[in-house]
DNA sequence: AGATGATCATAT
DNA sequence: ATATGATCATCT
């Protein structure tokens, strides 16, 4: 008996959204919904993404787009502890392993996801029921030329070593900002990627994540500009 | 304790 | 298999 929330037709529409639900917690916002908080999120990992998905109106989807591309709005989950710190790092696509010869900053996923994103902090205190867990203010950022500056170096170093073949040396520790991890079902999951002597080989899937203390920056950095 | 590597659910 | 939504859980 949910009713169908359509996207926002603006920017403003949009926040003013994401504010009206600052300040309730999750149980509050699944009721609306009418869905069941789940007891942890080790089975339900994207739970707390979705349901706030459904309540701004963000296309459902597994496209690789961003959440209102009418918006140019990239929506992102984030949990905090309880001084506003990140706990997690922040997903933002899959890594291309094959046919990036030629690939340019400026054409891939990772640089038009976060053209612009709006941050959703979540209290993330793993002790906290789920249900008790509170939404916190909205953060619409877009990033500093600086902060782009940074993402690119990274993503233009990680990218380079994947076409050259190398992407199993590459580990969570590369990049300043911007990280490659593990992205996929398991640890058994593959994919085609570059070989060295060029060929196609088999990997596991990687995804770009941006690390803890860039997350932190951003959302502080937001936090006394109301 | 924090970060890295692994993992879970779902849609297409 | 690949994309979305991410957090879990082990290692250092």
């Amino acid at each position: 008996m949910k009713s169908k929330i359509l996207p926002p037709e603006s920017i403003d529409e949009l926040m003013h959204r994401a504010q009206e639900m600052a300040g309730l917690n999750l149980g509050q916002l699944a009721e609306i919904h009418n869905v069941a908080v789940p007891s942890n999120l080790k089975r339900d990992k994207g739970w707390i993404g979705q349901l706030i998905e459904l309540e701004l109106g963000a296309t459902a989807g597994s496209k690789p787009e961003q959440d209102f591309l009418h918006l140019g709005v990239e929506l992102k989950t984030i949990p905090v502890d309880e001084s506003g710190k990140p706990l997690e790092t922040t997903y933002v696509t899959v890594a291309p392993l094959m046919n990036i010869n030629g690939l340019r900053w400026q054409e891939s996923l990772v640089y038009h996801k976060l053209q612009r994103v709006l941050w959703i902090p979540v209290e993330g205190i793993r002790q906290k029921p789920i249900g008790e867990r509170r939404i916190g203010s909205p953060i619409l950022w877009t990033p500093s030329e600086a902060e782009m500056t940074q993402i690119r170096q990274d993503w233009e170093e990680i990218m380079e070593l994947i076409a050259l073949g190398k992407v199993e040396q590459i580990t969570a520790r590369h990049g300043e900002v911007l990280q490659l991890r593990p992205k996929g079902a398991n640890s058994r999951a593959l994919t085609q990627s570059i070989a060295q002597d060029g060929q196609v080989k088999l990997t596991n899937p990687r995804g770009f994540y941006l690390k803890i203390p860039f997350t932190q920056q951003i959302l502080s950095r937001y936090l006394t500009a109301n």
